[in-house]
DNA sequence: TGTAAAGATGCAGTGAGTGTAAGCTTGCAT
DNA sequence: ATGCAAGCTTACACTCACTGCATCTTTACA
């Protein structure tokens, strides 16, 4: 089926909401951008906005089930052979492959350094990326389940994926802390992968 | 260095704040109770609540720092002998006894059903919870890099915090989720903890 | 071309959270 | 004891995120 005009235009309409967002938030931050303002801007009615997103800081996070879409595709596409530290690793490299080509640095270098300013400086904001992030976790966990019931429960399932994740994540976070260039970021996740597979025990 | 009766009043009007909230909350559900009516019940003024707290899901995480505390607190009575992995169950079991003793659970059973359930079902609460937990990670992360300069680097120190907090939460809330009791979470959290040590290679 | 559904808009309202200025309470020095 | 300064509480006025509802416009489709 064809897009329609209609979901053409819901598409450009969602995808202008977004870029005026990021605009005014990295010409005058966030809290000091009104939804309003956004609106105005895009030329919509406020209401409008919040047709489109539940919250103000959700306009930041557009492409959230891209991601988890993607995390669902590799356990899908599965090899008998892979392990559980296999699949996480897959599904480490097809996010960060998804986020190099479709995320924002791919088009706009700029738009990148202006998601990590926000994600750095605004506690509401570094809440919600936890609990999106929470939510891709749990994903995670019930595919691994799905996947792996011979050798997974519920719990083991929770605590791998948590386990897989939080290294991650964590990393990343003390990575970009650290002033880490692009690279470097994605190299330090890799190596926490490693880590969070490889135990704590060796520390 | 007594406690002034400037001081004592202070800690008495929190905590009669967050028991005023507790119960409002449990009677009409978080989101039907305003902060007006918390403190209207409090018999304070609506601005006095937020001199305490600063929005009206903090009422919700009074002792957060006493829990960050009790972690500085092993990592500076850890033995010589004591690796990561050592430190890191030293605080997850000295986390777990501060919760059965000085936790809601300690005085009153039914608070505790109260917190489950609201962190169960609404969404900011979730959010901040999962906010307050990467900041104690962070913690966990600082001090396990102070403690062990010699094998662990800023990156891996957040990925060691990561992945074991990762694990022990993620497996914690599947096991809320599954309904277990009071005593099963706590196991299958340990249960967690030496799946983040041990490594994912054996699933 | 008419009609029903989807979506956009305006409006009125709730409630969280802030800044400010004024008033009361406490700590402390004399 | 008395007075002063610092720390809190309070009232008030305000901003802004977000909701519900009724109405109008646009689109899909017969």
């Amino acid at each position: 089926m064809e897009e329609s005009r209609r979901e053409r235009k819901k598409r450009q309409t969602r995808q202008l909401l977004v870029g005026t967002a990021l605009r005014l938030f990295a010409e005058q931050g966030y809290e000091q951008t009104t939804v309003a303002q956004i609106a105005a801007a895009a030329d919509v009615a406020t209401k409008t906005f919040f047709n489109y997103f539940p919250t103000k800081e959700d306009v930041l996070f557009a492409e959230v089930l891209e991601y988890m879409e993607q995390m669902a595709g590799v356990v899908a596409e599965r090899e008998p052979s892979d392990r559980v530290a296999d699949v996480l690793l897959k599904t480490y490299d097809r996010v960060i492959a998804h986020y190099l080509t479709k995320g924002p640095p791919a088009g706009d270098r700029e738009l990148a350094k202006v998601y990590e300013h926000l994600l750095a400086t605004v506690p509401s904001i570094q809440a919600k990326a936890l609990h999106m992030m929470f939510g891709m976790q749990r994903e995670v966990a019930r595919h691994l389940l799905e996947a792996f019931p011979d050798v997974l429960d519920p719990i083991s399932a929770a605590a791998v994926a948590g386990a897989f994740v939080g290294a991650v994540q964590g990393a990343g976070g003390a990575a970009r802390e650290a002033g880490q260039s692009d690279e470097e970021i994605v190299a330090s996740m890799a190596r926490a992968a490693e880590i969070a597979i490889g135990g704590l025990r060796p520390f």
